[in-house]
DNA sequence: CGGGAATCGAGGCTTACTTCA
DNA sequence: TTTGAAGTAAGCCTCGATTCC
């Protein structure tokens, strides 16, 4: 990790911002998006870096995003006091219409991933359904995706998947629900039928009763509940 | 209209830094 | 002066809800 950072990291850089802590930044970012307002942020920097040969910055995208947070660009201080004009923009800074592979109109692009990519990232997902920074960027670099894609790619299968566990787990349930009520059904006529009969076996309170359990076909002294529970597991 | 990629906002966790006893 | 605990800011990440193509 260290190399290109050590090779490379002989900028000069002099920054004056205004602004607030993460959740300030948080809170200021509702305030303007409710008062519509310009964001408070006020920035003021020089910057000189020195050209790496070796660099792995690429020429189509932000210098900034590689050298500093590629995935979270409106995390960074850096990003935050000389770019961040527009308010929340993760992922929509202005971008080169080679960027993957369509043309930018300046509103939302939308992104279909090809048959190929989906199958790799569902091929990851059954392995791990969460990535390590060096999983989701070795993914991107295969996929020729950007890492923070990758990302929201797994997060939204995430949900998808949870979402159809819920279901499979709401249909469980009703069986299971169901069945109960069958039985509930089956235990009170049984009772019924029994209490109506003659049955020597079933007397009324307060007296000394031997009872047979109907479905385990049991004989039970008494009427403690504890001892039937012993012999019968319904 | 539905599926799914992208965005938003909130919150948890970790790390670095500061303050204070 | 040193040290450890407590507090705080910032960064990173995930999640649920929502937007939008």
């Amino acid at each position: 990790m260290g190399d290109i950072e050590e090779a490379c990291n002989t900028g000069l850089f002099l920054g004056l911002s205004v602004g607030g802590s993460t959740t300030k930044r948080k809170e200021e970012k509702k305030k303007n998006k409710q008062n519509n307002d310009a964001p408070s942020t006020v920035g003021l920097g020089l910057s000189f870096s020195i050209n790496c040969s070796s660099s792995k910055v690429e020429a189509d995208d932000h210098p900034w995003d590689s050298i500093n947070n590629a995935e979270y660009p409106a995390r960074s201080s850096f990003h935050n006091s000389f770019v961040d004009q527009s308010p929340d923009d993760h992922i929509s800074p202005p971008r080169t219409s080679n960027d993957d592979g369509g043309d930018f109109n300046g509103g939302r692009k939308k992104l279909r991933l090809t048959r190929e990519q989906s199958a790799l990232l569902e091929e990851s997902f059954k392995l791990h359904t969460t990535l390590t920074p060096a999983q989701k960027q070795s993914l991107a670099d295969q996929l020729k995706l950007k890492p923070r894609q990758v990302e929201v790619w797994f997060q939204n299968r995430r949900a998808r998947s949870k979402l159809k566990q819920t279901e499979v787990d709401c249909q469980f349930l009703k069986k299971c629900c169901e069945t109960l009520s069958d039985e509930n059904r089956r235990l009170k006529k049984e009772l019924q039928e029994l209490r109506s009969s003659s049955s020597p076996y079933v007397q009324g309170p307060g007296t000394a009763a031997v009872m047979l359990c109907p479905s385990c076909e049991e004989l039970t002294r008494g009427n403690s509940e504890a001892t039937r529970k012993e012999n019968c597991d319904i």
